[in-house]
DNA sequence: TTGAAAGCGATACCAT
DNA sequence: ATGGTATCGCTTTCAA
């Protein structure tokens, strides 16, 4: 028992101070660590401090400094091993600059959004990362420049916010699956995504509020369309933000007079649900459907057949987001930055290769 | 543009109860929400506060209520989907009640778990949950308690230690997994764990700090032993805790004289690597090689084969250890609890079955 | 190098 | 119902 805490309240600089004989700024510049102090000073008060058991209080350092040490994460879902990923890059960049991070789950719903970040700004985080819901809602994002703080977008930037982001190139990404899709001989291909509209039907481009599908939607349609495929944007499928949702999408899909041949899953939570079902009915894979993710969750390389994928560098882009959010916190004042890191396509084996057997991955920079 | 924020500083209570001509008493009891305070002078600080865009300072209002409205977190792992589904469960419960989620990483690194744990409390959460990475070295988490700050125990309980504790039953489920391992028939049967000793090396069930793992461990043991299989103790390898050392150590344990005919995965990240290997060597599963992790991961069931698993109700468990947490805020005081929750056994393909298609799982309790 | 005292932005007690 | 003021724990001038 090295415990010498009277059960009372926590020690304070001020009893420390106290305690060692100095004075209550002495005692703060040594426990603190900054300012002058002489050794003698430095010796007394460490001791006092270690018999106290004092634990400084940052709440209060940080009211006066102004800084907390603290980033804010809003991400859709902590569950998604995408966010799992990015999360982690953001939590090891963090560490290695002295930062710590608080967490909020959006549920991709804006209002939680709003709340999550009003919240962490009252908490006074030192600066925000986050991954819009939605890019058609912007004023809480507009506000945390307002309050002072940094904001990076992390997978989704917006156009209209000049912040810095950082994002995989998903545009180019859904160009090249679309196109691997038709040179393999594929006319219906579905592209399926969790994002929504308020009448759950694909119409426009511009209905798609969150960035990065867009860019992957039109990258979809534009290769379709190119490819003389009639009708594209009656391939497009919302609303598949749960498993269920998901399920009971696609089964309609599968089910429909002309089913698809292929279908692209806008994330490895879809896909995952598309080849259950596809199991379940036993449709065989990928002769009778084919199959492409974005994300190259760890689970794509072990199914049969292996899921071939759009590979985003998501635990970099974490870590890339935080770092830039970093460099702005220590008084970086350049023009915002928009980060785009490059994709990989990983052919696997649930698209219909005409005579190539499963002989492992082949890989494409995109 | 409705901001009127003059780009100085961010307006507190007193500039607000300035231009409402009010008492800084008085706003900041509308302000705050608290007190009485008539309607006319609720109306003039709020028109006030819009006027100003004012935003409350919770770190000034931590400091005077002692209370941040925050919980602490600190896991192994968040890239892991076992922790990333608990997280999940923490903050839905967390936001439930109003709190916030500090997350932090420990890596399953003591030191860090210590720091982590130190800069939580310095910034005055007001709980932690914890999934220590050791239950040897105690004293960062007996510093929470003397800290006046309540602790949950997740995933691990540590039997020295008088805290809130929620797990899975560990010991029963490795129990059920190894008897049904004998009874299909298997004598060698290995066990690999992330877990690790200095000496790398499996001699006796206490060298091993992690609680859940150790109980299962016992388990393990003790059903090989019933069975009458010699030398229980050489099948349990340690230290799978990349996905590189649960890669090399697996295929050493496969290229030994006696390979083991069935492995148990102590988490979904190895059994992943095990079903990479067997897939790149050509073992045959479940015929050539058996397996069964713990951890439902969701990707388990769409493998071929699909894989036998123990499911921890992982969500639940978070939701759970966040509850007793907050019950503890709000003034419980019982006797600290230790909620074992339950788990199934859901056979899946990967275990060799005498005469059973692959017809769907069956699930047990256990 | 050290100390006294003024904040930081809220809450809370005590009068009025 | 309202106002004045001490207080929380620390940092930060400003003098000495």
């Amino acid at each position: 028992m090295k415990e010498a805490q009277p059960k009372t309240t926590a020690a304070t600089v001020a009893d420390v101070a106290r305690l060692s004989g100095v004075s209550k700024a002495t005692a703060a510049r040594v426990l603190g660590g900054y300012g002058t102090v002489s050794d003698k000073a430095r010796d007394t008060v460490m001791q006092a401090a270690q018999a106290l058991g004092y634990r400084p209080n940052e709440l209060a350092r940080s009211m006066t400094t102004g800084r907390s040490g603290t980033i804010g994460v809003v991400v859709g879902d902590i569950e998604n091993p995408f966010f799992g990923s990015a999360v982690r890059g953001i939590s090891d960049a963090a560490r290695a600059s002295g930062f710590n991070v608080v967490l909020a789950n959006s549920g991709e719903d804006v209002a939680a959004e709003r709340m999550a970040i009003e919240t962490l700004v009252a908490k006074r985080v030192d600066g925000l990362i986050v991954s819009p819901a939605q890019d058609s809602a912007i004023g809480h994002l507009e506000d945390i420049g307002h309050a002072g703080r940094p904001l990076v977008l992390l997978d989704r930037a917006i156009a209209a916010l000049a912040v810095d982001s950082v994002t995989a190139d998903d545009r180019q990404a859904a160009e090249a699956v679309t196109r691997l899709l038709v040179e393999r001989g594929h006319r219906h291909i579905a592209y399926v995504t969790a994002c929504d509209t308020p009448t759950h039907l694909y119409r426009d481009t511009r209905d798609i509020l969150t960035a990065s599908v867009r860019e992957r939607i039109e990258g979809f349609l534009q290769v379709g369309a190119q490819a003389g495929i009639a009708d594209m944007p009656r391939w497009v499928r919302l609303g598949a933000n749960t498993s269920d949702a998901a399920r009971r999408l696609t089964i309609d899909l599968l089910g429909a007079a002309t089913p698809p041949s292929a279908i692209i899953a806008s994330d490895s939570l879809i896909a995952l649900e598309i080849f259950k079902i596809a199991r379940e009915q036993g449709i065989a894979m990928p002769d009778a459907l084919s199959l492409v993710t974005f994300h190259d969750a760890a689970w794509t390389a072990v199914t049969t057949p292996s899921v071939t994928v759009v590979r985003q560098p998501v635990y970099d882009m974490g870590e890339a987001a935080a770092r830039m959010l970093i460099e702005r916190l220590n008084g970086e004042t350049c023009a915002p930055r928009r980060l785009i890191l490059p994709t990989q396509l990983v052919e696997r084996a649930s698209v219909a290769v005409p005579g190539t057997a499963d002989a492992g991955p082949r890989i494409r920079r995109l």
